[in-house]
DNA sequence: ACAAAAAACCGACCGTCAATCGGTTTATTG
DNA sequence: CAATAAACCGATTGACGGTCGGTTTTTTGT
């Protein structure tokens, strides 16, 4: 019976680049959120913080540290005994990595559709987003001159 | 067997605005693509365009229409025998509502995220880039007040 | 050195979702 | 009213996140 092959384009390869851009679950994000805040950590510290509260078990915890991890959005190390995850993304790399892969899948034949898409959200900003926005961008731009 | 009872949320829902956003498979962005391009259209019309090079059925592209429908991104209306299916966002608010969606889901405790995303952009942009996004702004703006 | 404890690893299962289509029902229309 | 066309129904497949139980491997205390 192999006379129909079906075929379907991962949504985790971003051809391009062949960069893998997935989509997170709400475990994984909460997982991460958790790395963020509180740094480096091996399984039982996140476990205890995030799992305990939702009675899932620590393997639970374990292999969702572990996808993360191969979606190279944890990077790990062997501290004596156990694997200590630490971020390799910073929240802000993954928000620009996720929308821009968003983006560049709806993207249009323009070329400029992230800058589009950031254009919209611009004018609809009021006065005071406005200053607000400034006010970031000259913060991000002193933190990328001072690299 | 009733002892555990798994529960997961949906990542469908925005618990906010309950509002659902939901992820796009390739083929219903190709077909909202479609529609975007040749404007209303029915089955057959979008099938003879997008189905016949892809080797599927007429019935995938008619359920795609149809989950499509139901996930609001399409309107349809009977038209003497057959649905004409148009578009009831365009490209631009797509993406609107696809960035605003995700980076609500990793936002963080700031209430800026968005504008934030928006920064790191602006700040990695070119003197080009920066030139072209203010005169899309500008443009944005004005389409805007016009209404 | 070895047994107990801890952690990693393996593999299975469930639910959801997009893609895919065959077959049946329900219009349309000549 | 019969033939044709479209809609509708429901089933299957594959991917993936979440969830664990059990087995293997590694560490460590005595």
């Amino acid at each position: 019976m192999v006379d129909t092959v079906r075929f379907r384009t991962s949504p985790w390869v971003n051809t391009l680049t062949n960069h893998r851009v997935s989509t997170l679950g709400d475990l994984e994000i909460a997982v991460l959120e958790d790395i963020w805040r509180f740094g480096p950590s091996d399984t039982k510290a996140v476990y205890a913080r995030i799992g305990q509260s939702r009675s899932i078990s620590l393997n639970t915890v374990q292999s969702t540290l572990e996808r993360l991890f191969r979606k190279a959005m944890l990077q790990r190390e062997k501290i004596s005994h156990a694997y200590e995850y630490s971020a390799r993304v910073s929240r802000r790399e993954l928000i620009q990595k996720l929308v821009e892969s968003t983006v560049r899948r709806v993207a249009g034949p323009q070329p400029d559709a992230l800058l589009s898409a950031f254009a919209d959200l611009a004018a609809r900003a009021d006065d005071d987003q406005i200053k607000r926005l400034e006010e970031l961008i000259a913060r991000r731009r002193a933190e990328l001159d001072q690299t």
